[in-house]
Order: structure tokens, then C-alpha cells, then sequence
DNA sequence: CACCATGTTCCTTG
DNA sequence: CCAAGGAACATGGT
């Protein structure tokens, strides 16, 4: 389920749950998401700690957590992969079919959950390092977008996808952004106008922020929250948002564009599925 | 059965 | 050495 969006509503969720929690045990289901750690020296190193507060960093989880009278701040470093998903739910509930991790709290457990195992929970913080700005930073600003994008030849779809240009930005809303700037996701990265560059830095801002708003005002609760959150950014009844599609082109090829009519049309950048209206956003190959 | 999938990392190629 | 391209990872849904 995960995009900076997603993330960042799940962290918000969490953060006031997980507080003051203290860790019991840790029971590692697949060995591989917890890489390179093994179970027993992470569990050694997180039982008795407590929870003091989660927070995101691109499209990571952060659990910040600490000895009870501690200083000494011990960071879990959470990503969901493709298929990853992170719930509480009460010890008494057998695990889900698709567990990689379970973190036995008491009454509480909390539950990693991916069946595609591409998912990661380790100690090392060094992957944060590499990332680029947070888009809502004071740091990401127009000229901090061109600059990082560069003088690249490739696509600027393309280059959105780089962590380090903006930390976060994934294949769902790289096309969503483009859309709402009205750029082609074929024009070359070097090829972006000044003025293309501030609209493109404000629409990855307004795209984040509204999917941020949509989920966060879908109704969460300990049980069945996994399913909503899945289905995040598609329609949910009894929100400000419902009846309107949560996307605007992605997985909408072939249907009409929310603003001119004309069939969405589908590509294939560096492996990746991209969605653009080819009206709405003309030019690219170069443009 | 074939093909596709929200991400990251690593290897190969030019 | 760097940039770019693509495969690998592992499983489930259509």
C-alpha cells in the first residue's frame, strides 16, 4: 500500500497507540525482512524497550523507542515494501496467514504483515541518509527540485522516481504530479522549463497533501483497518472526499480525462507503468 | 497459463 | 568512474 501518503497516515495512526508501549518479545516469522539482523540478537536489543514515538521519513517508518529511564534513543526502522502492512491488534486474534513480524506488547500486538516479503524492520539508519527532501520541508523548494533532477536526459517521470530527488514520490503519484502540472512524463529531465519546475514542486506538494487528507479522514480502527487502509486512495463512503476518484490517471488508461475527456493513455518508463493524458500534457521525447 | 502489481537494491551495459 | 537500463526479490490478483 505504500507511498509517502500512505505512510504517513498509517505513522499518524500509530504514533498515539504505540506511545508508552513497552516491547515484550519480538517473534520474526521471515527472517529476510529483518535483514541483515537475526532474530534473536533483534530481539534481544528491542525487548523492554518502549515506544516514545513514530514518525516517517520518505516512505519509511521511524519508531523511536528507549530503556524506561533512558536517554538513549534506539531507532526501528520500518518500510512496507509493495505489499506491507503495519496494525495493532489484540494478543488473543490469531496472527494473519501473511505475518513477517509480530511485536507482542501485552494486551497488544503489533503486526507486520506482507505477503510479498519485500518489506524491511532492522537497526540501520543509514538508508535515511541517502534520501533527498521531504517535500513539505523548507528545503524542497523549485530550485531545489531542478537542481536535483539536474541535467538528466532521462524522462522526468522517471526521475521523480529517484529517492533522492524528493524523498517519498512514488509511481502512483510521479504521474499524478505530472498531470497536475500539465508536463508530459516523457520530457527529458533536462528539457523542464523554470516555470515547468514550480509547477511541477507545487503540484507534488498539493497531490501529497490532499491523499494525506483523503486517508486520514477514512474511519481507522484496530480490526478491518488493514483493508481500508489498502484500499487508501480508492473510493470510501462517509468522507469529504467520497465519489471522487482518488486518482486521476493512474490505472485509468483508456478512461476520460477528469479535465478534457480525451482516454488516458498508458506507457512504460524504466520498467515502471506510467499514465498521462496526452493532451492535458503534451510535448515530451525531448520537448 | 500469462501478465501485472504502490518499492528498493544490485548488476550490467554503454 | 558515472549514468542509465533492467533484473531480481516473492507472492497474489485478474
Amino acid at each position: 500500500m505504500p507511498e509517502l501518503p500512505e505512510v504517513e497516515v498509517l505513522v499518524r495512526h500509530l504514533d498515539p497507540l504505540l506511545c508508552g508501549q513497552r516491547i515484550r518479545s519480538v517473534t520474526v516469522q521471515h527472517e529476510r525482512i529483518i535483514r541483515p539482523h537475526r532474530a534473536a540478537v533483534l530481539g534481544r536489543k528491542l525487548a523492554g524497550l518502549i515506544f516514545r514515538r513514530v514518525r516517517r521519513r520518505a516512505k519509511f517508518l521511524v519508531f523511536e523507542l528507549s530503556a524506561p529511564r533512558s536517554r538513549a534513543s534506539v531507532a526501528l526502522v520500518g518500510h512496507l515494501g509493495m505489499t506491507g502492512r503495519i496494525f495493532l491488534q489484540s494478543s488473543r486474534d490469531a496472527l494473519p496467514k501473511h505475518t513477517v513480524v509480530s511485536v507482542d506488547l501485552g494486551r497488544t500486538c503489533l503486526v507486520f504483515e506482507d505477503a510479498r516479503r519485500f518489506g524491511r524492520l532492522h537497526l540501520d539508519t543509514a538508508t535515511l541518509e541517502a534520501l533527498g527532501p521531504e517535500p513539505f520541508s523548507d528545503t524542497f523548494t523549485p530550485e531545489a527540485l531542478a537542481a536535483a533532477v539536474g541535467r538528466s536526459r532521462q524522462p522526468i517521470k522517471v526521475r521523480l522516481l529517484d529517492q533522492t530527488v524528493v524523498a517519498g514520490v512514488g509511481n502512483i503519484y510521479a504521474s499524478e504530479a505530472l498531470f497536475r502540472a500539465g508536463i508530459s512524463p516523457r520530457t527529458a529531465a533536462r528539457r523542464l522549463t523554470r516555470d515547468q519546475f514550480v509547477r511541477l514542486w507545487r503540484a507534488i506538494r498539493e497531490v501529497l497533501a490532499e491523499a494525506i487528507a483523503r486517508g486520514s479522514s477514512l474511519p481507522i480502527e484496530s480490526k478491518g483497518q488493514t483493508e481500508r487502509l489498502f484500499y487508501f486512495g480508492a473510493l470510501a463512503s462517509g468522507n469529504p472526499t467520497a465519489g471522487v476518484p482518488a486518482f486521476r490517471v493512474y490505472d485509468r488508461s483508456g478512461l476520460p480525462c477528469v479535465v478534457c475527456g480525451t482516454a488516458i493513455v498508458q506507457i512504460v518508463q524504466a520498467v515502471r507503468s506510467t499514465f498521462f493524458c496526452p493532451v492535458c500534457q503534451p510535448g515530451g521525447r525531448g520537448c
